[in-house]
DNA sequence: CCAATCATTGGGCAACCTGCCCAGTCAGAT
DNA sequence: ATCTGACTGGGCAGGTTGCCCAATGATTGG
């Protein structure tokens, strides 16, 4: 399950030119054609790469504005809320947690007003008891993973 | 800037079978190959698409534990916080937000044992008062945009 | 209303890559 | 010693890409 040092190679190859094709990788990377096919498939069917599909800007698409909201469940309600939730697209992700919320949730919206509208859809809902939201001013790190690979690939 | 629903319909398509080639899409979408070519390319130069990098699995990487950790920073250190969480590969993203705290940061770890490694590397900074950490236990919704997309496609 | 501009179409071309196959090598495990 | 699995290097047909072109709407500004 755990990945080697040719396989922190390929991902990083690909997170760096998503375009290269597997000949191209095994030229940069000095093996086989083959090897790097053999690798990919592992990897994909491993689970480790999940696929590669298009990363969309929600700020290009009209969404500039970030928020977390954590969300106190009344109890008993949580599946209720979580199908909730999920029929809101301004809803990127859903967590339940530990700690002083039930849930975390990644929202966007068009502006702050729209957040309020946002928000409202997404409290106006029987079982939440309590919402609390950071509005997300700037994001220092973008969501990431290559430093974690290189790790990974390192400590194995 | 925003899209419409042929863009909408492409960025689809996109994400349910990311190896379609262009032709293969143009096919599917009842368009000119070149017409599929020229959107692709708005898409990304736009920044709507901003690539194609694989979508690693931390926990197949031997990091299935996720938390979120809010933290509160003292006055004028944000800058060096910021550096120092940049450094630790086990931070996935950050952001500074407004309300309780002052950032969020996304963290996996290898076990609940391994996260307060990480918790003590990510705190133990000058610049950082305090830190409430919330273990993430279910992703009912994982990170996801197509609905966005669906909505943005739809809206304009 | 006309002209200009832009997106789209349909076609063609050479170069390239993919998927698939094979045989041979090599190292580690049994 | 044998076997298994990974890697190599090679070949092949088919499909795709990147690039070009001319022609056709559709939209916009004059």
């Amino acid at each position: 399950m755990a990945i080697d040092h040719l396989d922190g190679r390929i991902i990083l190859l690909l997170a760096r030119e998503p375009r290269v094709g597997v000949l191209e990788m095994s030229r940069r990377l000095g093996v086989a054609r083959g090897t790097v096919q053999a690798r990919l498939d592992r990897l994909q069917s491993n689970g480790v790469i999940r696929g590669f599909g298009p990363q969309v800007d929600p700020a290009a698409l009209g969404y500039p504005v970030t928020a977390f909201a954590t969300l106190q469940i009344r109890q008993g309600q949580g599946a209720d809320v979580r199908a909730h939730l999920a029929t809101v697209p301004e809803v990127l992700e859903l967590h339940t947690t530990t700690g002083t919320g039930d849930m975390l949730c990644r929202l966007v919206a068009r502006s702050n007003a729209d957040l309020q509208r946002v928000i409202d859809r997404v409290v106006g809902f029987d079982g939440i008891v309590r919402a609390s939201t950071a509005i997300v001013m700037e994001n220092p790190v973008p969501l990431r993973i290559i430093p974690l690979v290189e790790q990974a690939a390192l400590g194995e």
